[in-house]
DNA sequence: AATGAATGAGCATTCATTCAT
DNA sequence: CATGAATGAATGCTCATTCAT
């Protein structure tokens, strides 16, 4: 899937993040994005159908920067939990820097605006990730847990962590962020 | 706060529940409600003086119901991590057991329809788990970590339990609950 | 099917005849329609479905009314021709009189918005105009063509006869619609 | 007026046809013309200034073809009753070889897009027929019928034949095209 | 308390038309 | 001549809410 760039496209999908954590959906008219975005109605749907491709198309592509994001600063060296933490830390310090991108994922992840296959193919774009994770699992470096749970937890771990420090700046600290990595991670290692 | 209650009353308020984990917010107007439940559109507001204050409600009620069946089974007596290996395993033995009010939750605890005031009044109710966490906090059985993480580290693994169960309801079982409480406690146990 | 019948309803129906004939479709808006019927855009929506469904109702109607006009003024006694010559003038008649549903029904017979349903409907109302079409056909009083001919021609000469009294209103005499009927009927008569 | 012709243009043309006799006048976006006829939407409105005259320029185009065809196998010999037969005839066969062109007219002929101008300059074109029909009105071979209701007599009749054939194409044949010839000219002929 | 017809502001979306390339 | 992205006025329709009964 190619994904067009245009200047008044970004403009749009920019303007529906900003509006969208700011002032949730229903209260986000397709209306006060174009004009916040600098074009007229009708440019809206000229990009997008209609406002839950839009919506569609924002979740995807912001997936896809946030990945691109973590695909850098990703060894494929080091030891399992090293890389796991790099991974960990990597997630979360993105959602530090990026907290309407995270708030964003946090809305809609369980909407039904998002469509299954936009959430696969976001998946998807991350092989590196599954890979850690399988090799995680098959490693002796964890607990004996089934592979499902495994990736759930990790998950749950990411959640937590940055849910954290929403609601707590003022404790963002490669520390306490080291210290968190430091209790998820010694929970399921096999040590 | 005295909730009245009333056939009617009770009958919009399981519509809504229904409604909203079905189909979602935007796609659920208050005359689909009035109609699912079997009432005129009017007296859906004769008893709720708007479709917020009605999310507000059922939020606040169904808030209640949780804590009220997690109060049952919870002793004061034992060790801090056998309370706490309770209280986990009843919650999400509740999210196993109410899936669409915990759904629910999910959909609308990040929601602006949720007033501050009713997130606080609902969790006020439950002095004991406050209790029990400070306790925690305060004894010498987890690690040395501040309150405020310790708060979140729980709810996330609360979150992460029933989100586990809810993808794979197949692995749901009495042996799998402990596993996981036993990794995530294990996490942030003392020793 | 019963009908349904309330002032707002009436009003927003008269409204669209009187409307539709005069502007056209594509130029009468719905909003316009319910400000001259004198009620809120919402009402008009409350009673019809959408735009389709309020034009359908219409032609039922108008068909209804125009039918039931013709019932009175049918005798059954007297001779095929008197018969069919009274029908043939009571409807050129019905025509003259009610010019606007006479356009009405030019512009919106062959459209899509009339449902084939609606329009069997409104022709089944009418067993009367059935019965002696079939009672003529078999009669020897007209030459020997196949019956659905037969329906076309009459038909057709409804239309030519009205047609003409519409493009020639200074023509419109009891005397003139004779002399018409005699011609179409001439035509056709076994003798 | 001369006419324009590129390849582009009778493509423009040709969909607008196909289009609106299929889907109708509302539901036939410009865009769609355009794209069905392979350029892009901008050429539709540089060979035609609006929609409107679009429209107006297929119904000149396509009268001035129907009336060409009409042109050809039109003889200025044999009796007046021969030569409307002949009329009459063709003019119900083009019909039913003309299957769109005939529906167009039926949709367009009495819709406020057709301008005057247009109407009468179709009509302008086909001097042959009004001679015909002013031969014929003061020839001795009709009743003395006035000559407005002759024309709309006889236009009212092709109508009937194109409308009977539409509707039941299995009936179309030579035999029966002259047996309704005989049964419309036989009311109103003098003998 | 209950009803449901009525309201009208508000919204997503369409579409004829323009214009820079 | 041709293109198609951009425009924005216009429209059909929704839906939370009111209120007379």
């Amino acid at each position: 899937m190619t994904i067009e760039h245009s200047e008044k496209r970004e403009a749009i999908l920019k303007a529906t993040l900003d509006l969208l954590v700011e002032r949730g959906f229903h209260d986000t008219p397709t209306s006060l994005i174009a004009k916040q975005a600098g074009v007229a109605t009708g440019t809206l749907f000229h990009h997008f159908k209609n406002k839950e491709e839009l919506i569609d198309a924002l979740y995807l592509e912001t997936k896809s920067k946030m990945i691109n994001a973590l695909k850098k600063g990703f060894s494929t060296t080091g030891s399992v939990e090293d890389r796991m933490r790099q991974l960990w830390k990597g997630s979360v310090q993105w959602g530090i820097m990026h907290p309407k991108e995270y708030q964003f994922f946090q809305q809609f992840s369980n909407s039904p605006f998002i469509t299954k296959l936009t959430r696969d193919e976001a998946l998807s774009q991350f092989e590196s990730i599954q890979d850690l994770i399988n090799e995680t699992v098959n490693s002796d470096s964890i607990k004996n847990v089934y592979p499902e749970f495994f990736m759930d937890f990790i998950e749950g771990t990411f959640n937590l962590g940055m849910n954290h420090f929403r609601k707590h700046p003022e404790k963002i600290s490669e520390e306490n962020m080291n210290m968190m990595f430091d209790i998820c991670w010694n929970g399921i290692s096999a040590k």
